[in-house]
DNA sequence: CCTTATTTCGAACATCTGTTCAAGTTAAAC
DNA sequence: GTTTAACTTGAACAGATGTTCGAAATAAGG
């Protein structure tokens, strides 16, 4: 999954063990940087120490700051799409699932992957900036939009009444909600009893993004 | 209402009118490059170019790059407090405001004055990065959180069957898809029908978390 | 009208930052 | 085992960036 489309000699050898050992450390450091300093915030040498690696290796591996921000991105969205499809196949594995059921599959991956590996914290808080900057949206638009659309269109199946444009106005609304949830919780996420307030947080998260989706719908197909 | 608390030498005179309309132009311009960049992607010299001043004169007015964006941040939270609680208390006047009354009251000011003076639209996005960043928490500790706190408490009494907690999230969920429809409503804010439509999306937003909020307190209140 | 605090102005400075480069090392392909 | 593509490493570079400084212009206070 190349970023980069312009001139790429191809390969002639396969790349060490080593060599893919080091890529990682560096891509791990530079998810870690971004995500704490932002893309301006950071600095290649910010990079540097958090990985411990010397300063060319980071441009070898990471292709210029920029191309190193998109390789971070897109590291992980394959599994993150992954798991939001497979949840929402799980959901509607007896039947119809309903809004609730629907708006969790989308959320809930996202923060049960952060519990299970801390470094998809650091990566919740990029997919943060990459949304809520326009800078990204080619970004955004590649690896997130195809999954967020399923889940735009069962979301419209679910709401009859509801306009497209309403429906699509309260799944910003949701989409923001649970970045802040997300971002916000990294500052106490390492707290003792984080795991359990936490639960409750995302319960009632997709409590009141489903609320507020059918409330829009209702209103639209009202007027 | 000065920032800085250390060692301010009291002035002799008087600033003169030209020097004031400077400041102005100076914060102006920065508040335009720190809404559009960002506090890192923003340039001392950016500003310069934006304003047209003299790359000293940006740091005589601003005293410092950090200390020009809390100003920028400083000049306008009085005006918004002041439209936010007036409009609180216009709700209030004919008898007790219902949920989305509340709302509006917190929600609606940031738009009117966006559309009577655009600058108000960059100020906005800048209190959409002060919120998300946490390096900026005391600026919002000072400047926005005492009169979010007088919106919390109206919605907690109109909700009495809410956790303290579950009220708070619920007002966080509500703010950060406030700031969203804030920021995204830039990049279109300026077309023609722009005025209609925005309308609308207000409406929709304040429904949104009117529903959120009532259905978070339902659940915890029959937990 | 004086005095001088304040403001205007831009050159100069030290530091930071992304990137390049070349020499040395490692290990894939045969 | 030999060859050499690929990787490792850090010094060096060019440009950007925040800040300082002093001279000149302005205007407040008397």
């Amino acid at each position: 999954m190349p970023i980069a489309q312009t001139s790429e000699k191809k390969r002639q050898r396969a790349p060490s063990k080593r060599s893919l050992e080091t890529r990682e450390r560096v891509l791990d450091a530079a998810e870690a940087v971004f995500a704490l300093r932002g893309f301006d915030g950071a600095t290649i040498r910010d990079i540097v120490a958090e990985s411990g690696e010397p300063l060319g290796t980071i441009h070898h591996h990471g292709g210029g700051k920029e191309v190193l921000f998109q390789q971070v991105v897109a590291r992980r969205a394959e599994a993150l799409s992954g798991a939001r499809l497979e949840a929402l196949a799980r959901a509607q594995a007896g039947g119809a699932a309903d809004l609730p059921a629907v708006l969790g599959a989308f959320m809930r991956p996202f923060f049960d992957l952060s519990q299970k590996e801390p470094r998809w914290r650091h990566y919740a808080r990029l997919v943060a900036f990459v949304s809520a900057d326009d800078r990204w949206r080619a970004l955004s638009a590649r690896f997130f939009d195809p999954t967020a659309r399923v889940f735009l269109a069962e979301i419209r199946a679910l709401l009859p009444g509801a306009s497209e444009q309403g429906v699509a106005e309260g799944f910003v609304f949701s989409v923001s909600a649970m970045l802040a949830l997300l971002t916000s919780q990294e500052r106490i996420g390492t707290l003792g009893d984080g795991r359990v307030a936490e639960a409750a947080q995302i319960d009632h998260l997709v409590r009141f993004c489903a609320a507020g989706l059918a409330t829009g719908a209702r209103a639209a197909g009202q007027a």
